[in-house]
DNA sequence: TTTGTCATGGTCTTAAAATGTCCCGGGCTA
DNA sequence: TAGCCCGGGACATTTTAAGACCATGACAAA
């Protein structure tokens, strides 16, 4: 059932939305038992033709009943209530999840896609979806966006569609790090590349590896091409990242035992942009690398945050206890466990 | 699956209409292979202009590509066809089914509602609310509407709200027939009057029961009172009237055992305004009653049949085969049926 | 190489729908 | 009886959809 709204979501955009709608006024007018447009309009705050617009559809639909003394809900339309009620608690669930969220740790906007996208790819594409259009929310035409490297941040650049208007012929797109592990799609640099392209925006490439020996790092600092887009990464106005686990981020960093066990010990349990962070959020490790350092990241604007998956759940919280994310583009079943870890707290501080 | 689409069709009434619009344009894209857009509107017999709309919004959903070449399916609008496939099907399968009952028997216009009224009161509701909007869609502000009795025009009756702008309070809703049985609601008289309200139009009542002995009938033919009404009955220019089973009627008439023998003998299926009807359509008994006569009905303009349940199928198509009707207004369980045995008298001609 | 065809995407005008606002007469209640 | 809130009508205004064309570019056939 939840599996056939996920296809109609697709054909009819604004599908949820209106359902959305007239179920909260339907609803609204069955607790009222009968209730006058005018008073009904200001308890939703909607106007008072755009909500007669809307009653007179129910009423046409027989799921209403009006009369000179108001607007009352017929049999038809409580048995519909009924019916939706089971619907109308996962359209709106996922609401008041993005609202909790957001108001807890201040963010501008939290966007919860409904589905576990470990489990499924359809949510995996939801969140690139969600993602996307999160950025595009925000992207002025002349910006500089970093993006990170992953899964996740790959399928935001697959589906970024730019709206026709706007031209980003200004804007640039760049590697918040450096190269990663063996897979060439989910590169940092493979995807500021792809979102640029795909927007028609330019890109400039970071060409040294994530991780740096101190002889490395020294040398390449040294370098004047390095040395320029680095500069340019760090004055973004715009961070996209993806949140990783910080056990498996030290794997596929293949670092050495020591050093894992080190980070380990830390409590360290999320990992993003090369710096490790506790369950409260706090930097606990650090790693030497060509990208973004701590004071960039504090200073940028908007930094959005995209991750997915229960397992990830306690990363994407300590991320959003280290509160410098601005938007978080997240799923269901993080976003549901987050939820309850918030309650969790509010238990333990009372 | 299927239920949920009956409880969004009524928040959302042209969900159904948006979404086989939608699936036609995807579904021909992707038989295209590539395709441009004049081509595509030509042969989805649209404007240029209105298929782009839906064609970017398929591209902003991500279901389709567009390049200079032309426009093809995308991934993720393949497999959204292949998940929409079956629903589809339902969703165009009644209208097939309208069309091929429709074009058999020369009417106007068939509705097909989903399901069975026989087991779900929905549907019956559902039915009652399609032949509503079939009779609000032919009629005019001065017409003369008889209408049987039973619970299907009884529903129909409690369903009946007319779009705000029209008035009818010229026009004149009148029963079809005379009393019959105990029940009040079902009554066509009650049923006149409902409908004649709920529109804002005048009603007539006919004061004498259905079924007449050669003296009743003698001597109420002389009343004036019943004789005027009988003249406005046989006037009308809109029929609405139920199908019944003929067993069933003869039951509810409470005939004696001699005359329910006779009938059954006589091949009797389908009962409608005091005739019987064989499995041809052909009248094989008649009531002695006071309202319509056979003649009234066939110089009548418009007659609208309203009947569900695989139980009255039989019923319906013999009233089909009698080639009165211009509207047809069944469920998907008996159209169906109806559509079956259309096939089979196909087979048996060739 | 040229030329014709078909593609998209832009623009302008017109038509239609949605919306904001106000008002009227009618019940209901105090 | 007075006042209040009701639905529904009316209307100006804004917003959106639709129709009609055109510019430009890719591609294939001649």
């Amino acid at each position: 059932m939840r599996n056939l709204l996920e296809i109609q979501k697709q054909l009819l955009p604004d599908l949820m939305e209106t359902l959305k709608r007239r179920y909260t006024i339907l609803h609204q007018i069955m607790l009222s038992d009968i209730i006058g447009r005018r008073t009904l309009a200001a308890s939703l705050n909607m106007t008072e033709r755009t909500l007669r617009a809307e009653t007179d559809l129910l009423k046409s639909q027989g799921l209403i009943e009006i009369d000179s003394v108001g607007m009352r809900i017929s049999d038809a339309g409580r048995s519909l209530l009924d019916l939706l009620e089971p619907i109308a608690k996962s359209l709106f669930g996922l609401d008041d999840l993005e609202e909790k969220i957001r108001s807890t740790y201040g963010l501008s906007k939290v966007i919860v896609v409904p589905g576990d996208c470990e489990t499924s790819p359809f949510t995996k594409r939801e969140l690139g979806r969600a993602g996307a259009k999160a950025l595009l929310g925000v992207l002025r035409s002349d910006d500089t966006i970093a993006v990170t490297g992953g899964s996740t941040l790959a399928e935001m650049a697959d589906q970024l569609t730019p709206p026709l208007p706007l031209s980003y012929k200004d804007a640039w797109f760049v590697p918040a790090r450096g190269g990663l592990g063996e897979s060439m799609e989910i590169q940092a640099n493979t995807i500021a590349s792809t979102m640029a392209k795909r927007v028609g925006a330019q890109y400039r490439l970071l060409h040294v590896p994530d991780l740096l020996g101190e002889d490395a790092y020294q040398s390449l600092a040294q370098d004047s091409n390095t040395r320029e887009i680095v500069q340019i990464i760090r004055r973004s106005r715009i961070i996209v990242h993806g949140i990783g686990d910080a056990i498996e981020m030290t794997r596929r960093r293949k670092l050495d035992e020591a050093t894992v066990l080190e980070i380990q010990e830390e409590g360290a349990v999320a990992e993003s942009f090369g710096y490790y962070f506790n369950e409260d959020g706090q930097v606990v490790h650090t790693m030497l690398t060509m990208g973004l350092r701590l004071e960039d990241i504090i200073r940028t604007e908007v930094v959005v945050g995209i991750a997915g998956g229960k397992r990830k759940s306690k990363a994407i919280h300590a991320m959003l206890r280290f509160g410098q994310e601005d938007i978080l583009v997240t799923d269901e079943a993080a976003a549901v466990e987050i939820g309850r870890e918030i309650d969790e707290h509010v238990q333990l501080v009372h």
